[in-house]
DNA sequence: CCTTTATGTTGATTCATTCAACATAAAGGA
DNA sequence: TCCTTTATGTTGAATGAATCAACATAAAGG
């Protein structure tokens, strides 16, 4: 980074998003749509490109007049992220460069009991494969966490209260709720545009199986106005109080999937109309279900639409990663470097230089 | 306004917010609030006094040593602001200055069909009072509201579709629901700080009456991370496809207050636990109901408290004002002049001059 | 009266940005 | 092949909101 103002970083972040957010594109095409100055994109380019953040390449260019655009595109080979989720008993791991290409995904039980070694564990078998250098990690846990301090607060899936983490020997790691980590997931993908999501998924904590028993879970990522919402004490999502309760559900046979899925959208009903979000996804475990006969149209709001995820189970681990790489494409302003800083408000941005006065 | 450019305009924006949410300061506090040098709050504070939007006072100074600061605070007489509730056959009003000080209210009934011609009579009632110019309007309205638009989507109420109000003959005027608008007003006093709140009021739809009966309604505003939420439809927080529904009840006697509010709750209930919100507000004519034997404990998420409003019911119409005021401390980006700017994203600030280029 | 301590002002400097002119590159006709 | 058209990209001077550094002002307290 040349300059050292704070302007000057959120240019740069503001250039890095719009880089990351079209396949290819050029310092004409960003100016307009920064509506900045095309001789400030040349400044910004270039020192983004001595940077190794961002690289020129030969690309097309679908012009039938005037010069061809040189293409800029993220520079993948900058570094690595890596994203685990951790659930009791086994992980799945996904590992992406900086341009959010996805290298390599794996998964596998597991007898750790604390996080940090098994996080440990991940870096240790993917050190030696001549990857660029690992930028950072994201985490997905079961149970309420604090992404902003790094603290899981409490999971009884994991047996753990106030555990930390905010980096393994140097390297910054980044923590949230699993379902919180599908919601990014889901972010990432075609839903980039600032919505209203609820995300579903089916947690299961047994290496293996399929379905969900009581001691399973299920948990709810919130998406307001684009950005995951936590609550005032980071369980927003978590269902409770309610005399429909899936934990208290005995273990199912495939003949009642179809009559659990109703009665957890029965659950829902009131919530999705206050909230009157636009589409509903739904994730992890309970795509697995047998939904033949079930009809969700008398369930859920008219202007609300349902996607299922595909069947992959790799979504919480990526989305994990991608909460990783979002901090990579969003200003770090003097005092918060340690947060996960999903959106700056006008109102706190600083000012430009360094005060001369306390 | 001095300097033409569009940085000018959010510094200038961020020092009145700062001066409205602290009774008095001074240039060197607000200096070192928004982490600025003091020679810059010089000039803009020079130039906020010369443009009549703020002045010097004689105010207090709680030093014990060195020079007495020159308190500043916002100049009331700037303007006027008009905040208007209007229900089926009666109406509540609320006049405020720019320095947000109620300058007047009223309430009455009315027979006017269209919100336009209620508005109108409002503006010529407190015309020839010698208050300072009008400067915009804020609207309430029972209904689905596109406050962005200026648009009354929907209100059965009063028996609208698709009714639309932007200005009243050049004077800016904004609109939004009415629960949205006693969102607005808790928002505007202690509970200042982002947070998040679930705002429930019950909406009388016959003047004069205390109660509800089977033609009024409940309506919630919901607030996240400080703001007001809409949802994806302009629908977030209206009940709906629910078991329990306020409209269906019959008219109540006094003995049923308490069963009402316990049922109101019981549907609220895995709300509350998904949103995780700090506080439930409650105001309109829910405040009037006897609650001596309801006992909320138990069907409230635990981190969550519960407060009620004073019962002077002018809540409404002073949040419709504060609505408008908002604005008058929010900068307004070059082509959504038009639009309510609660929060600008940085992403979405714009270059700080006019580009060379389309 | 002089020191201390704070607030507020002034003029020079800084630096991201714009502006205006120019350089580069490709297409398409003459 | 040359010349016009049309676009992308670069360069150096100008702009302007901010900082910096020095000074001015004001009040308290020996």
């Amino acid at each position: 980074m040349k300059r050292g103002q704070i302007q000057t970083h959120i240019t740069r972040t503001r250039v890095l998003r719009h880089i990351r957010e079209s396949v290819a594109t050029s310092r004409i095409e960003i100016s307009r749509a920064l509506s900045m100055d095309r001789s400030t994109m040349t400044h910004v380019i270039n020192d983004l490109i001595g940077d190794n953040l961002i690289r020129e390449e030969e690309g097309l260019s679908p012009r039938n007049s005037g010069r061809k655009p040189v293409m800029i595109s993220l520079n993948g080979d900058y570094g690595m992220i890596m994203g685990l989720e951790i659930q009791p008993g086994f992980y799945r791991m996904t590992l992406m460069d900086m341009a959010g290409a996805i290298r390599e995904r794996s998964m596998g039980s597991h007898d750790f009991s604390l996080p940090a070694d098994m996080v440990s564990a991940a870096i240790d078998e993917t050190g030696g494969k001549g990857y660029p250098p690992l930028l950072g990690i994201g985490l997905a846990l079961p149970g309420t966490v604090d992404p902003y301090k790094g603290l899981l607060i409490e999971s009884p899936a994991l047996d753990l209260c106030d555990y930390p983490l905010t980096d393994m020997g140097g390297i910054p790691l980044v923590m949230d709720n699993d379902a919180n980590c599908f919601a990014r997931f889901v972010l990432s993908g075609e839903a980039r545009e600032a919505g209203n999501m609820v995300c579903l998924i089916g947690e299961s904590h047994r290496y293996g199986r399929t379905g969900l028993s009581a001691r399973d879970d299920i948990g709810i990522g919130l998406v307001i106005n684009g950005q995951i919402y936590y609550g005032s004490h980071f369980t927003a999502g978590e269902p409770g109080g309610s005399p429909f309760y899936p934990r208290a559900l005995a273990r199912l046979d495939k003949s009642e999937e179809s009559a659990y899925l109703a009665a957890l959208f029965r659950y829902l009903e009131n919530s999705l109309y206050l909230l009157d979000p636009e589409v509903l996804h739904i994730g992890g475990e309970l795509v697995n279900f047998d939904r033949k006969d079930l009809d969700l149209t008398s369930l859920i709001p008219p202007g609300c639409s349902v996607e299922y995820g595909k069947e992959d189970n790799f979504e919480i681990s990526t989305g994990a990663a991608h909460m990783f790489r979002d901090r990579l494409f969003s200003p770090v302003l003097p005092g918060e470097e340690k947060t996960i800083i999903d959106a700056i408000r006008w109102e706190n941005l600083p000012g430009y230089g360094r005060r001369s006065d306390s």
